[in-house]
DNA sequence: CCAATTCTGTAGCGATTGGCACAGAAAGAA
DNA sequence: TTCTTTCTGTGCCAATCGCTACAGAATTGG
């Protein structure tokens, strides 16, 4: 009957945690955003956090627990900064906003390049299941928050009655996920801002409803 | 002075190779292609190719040379089926039949989704660096190559002069990729061209001269 | 003070990794 | 045939993987 204490929140009795755990799981994120899920190692954890494996296993559980956390930690961080621009004026401004952040963000020195919860799709292969599937969802809920945010603005007469928002959605998420790949293989700021630009000059033809190829 | 033999040229005598080399490749071509390089192990391999351990360094060297193999094996297969659109009178043309052969090609059955080139890039951490080198320069080649299609395009009238080419390319290589991380998604044949078609939207306003955004 | 509790570091667990030594099998050369 | 050459398969190597047993250090409760 006893409960399994949660790791995340140490009782106050016996010898008090001596690293901070919060400023442990930040470096982790760091990690596995730069290596993946698989490519980064024990040893690759350990030195960065700056603690002993068997501490590590004790504040977060396992490796994999360890990088649900880190996931969740990284969306917490950006997740302001990325979806904030969905309460701009117009639907225009929320996308074009949304792939400028991601552009400069993507390619920011001093943090690993591309997004964390992006990159992961590569190598499913080492994740199990039900965390594969939960990082596949994270990655759909972004065209399903752009979807809402176009259908929104077509209620509004922001966007021409009759556009598709659902294709809309889909192909800026779309050149979001290559703007992160972009990153990953070097590309700075500028080039992923221009290709920002071209994919805004689909933004006037895409809704201004039903395409007429 | 004794030249060292080529592995993939065996010579006459001695023992006969047991297996066909270039099967074994095209089996260690899918692994890679499907699982990555960090993460196709040893028994991966073995298993998929049918032969043991030792067969397959003595045929094909090291796990990084069978990489690299399979790399030009993949590129040799594909290559004539992506490029070979690149020949279509219009540069439209070309660039639309390059991202539908995409759409097609990533989200094909039987086969793994997503391009192998451009998936490698999540992981460059388990690389050599000039293994990762070489990769990164195969993924600019695409954009190179579209940007000498739009250049050609420009001389021949096809496309505005004043055309930023570089930008143009940069953008649908960049389309390019997000359809790769898409079908590895699990996204299907007709999403994939949904995106295609939304991001052909843009082809008119970005090839008709400079952009007046 | 002492007992109870909880964390830390060493040291090592079994499993798996990429890779290889070695003996034997299968071919041509003599 | 016998020799030489080359490949095959068993079995193993050191290294590393994720993970943990255990003893000692550090803290609170009594």
């Amino acid at each position: 009957m006893s409960p399994t204490p949660d790791p995340a929140v140490p009782s106050t009795r016996g010898r008090p945690r001596s690293f901070d755990r919060d400023r442990a799981l930040d470096a982790a994120m760091r990690v596995f955003w730069a290596k993946g899920f698989g490519g980064a190692s024990m040893s690759d954890r350990t030195s960065a956090m700056g603690i002993a494996s068997p501490s590590l296993y004790a504040a977060f559980g396992s490796k994999e627990a360890l990088f649900k956390e880190a996931i969740d930690h990284y969306v917490a961080i950006h997740s302001e900064g990325f979806w904030g621009v969905m309460d701009l004026p117009t639907a225009r401004e929320s996308v074009e906003g949304l792939l400028r952040n991601a552009a400069s963000v993507f390619s920011a020195p001093d943090i690993p390049n591309g997004c964390m919860v992006i990159q992961t799709a590569a190598e499913e292969g080492d994740l199990s299941p039900e965390l594969a599937a939960a990082l596949c969802e994270l990655r759909a809920s972004n065209a399903e928050t752009l979807t809402r945010r176009l259908q929104r603005a077509v209620e509004e007469g922001d966007v021409a009655p009759g556009t598709d928002v659902r294709a809309v959605a889909d192909f800026y998420a779309t050149v979001h996920k290559g703007l992160s790949l972009s990153a990953r293989g070097g590309a700075g700021a500028d080039e992923l801002n221009s290709v920002v630009t071209s994919a805004m000059a689909a933004w006037a033809p895409l809704t201004s409803g039903p395409l007429t190829t």
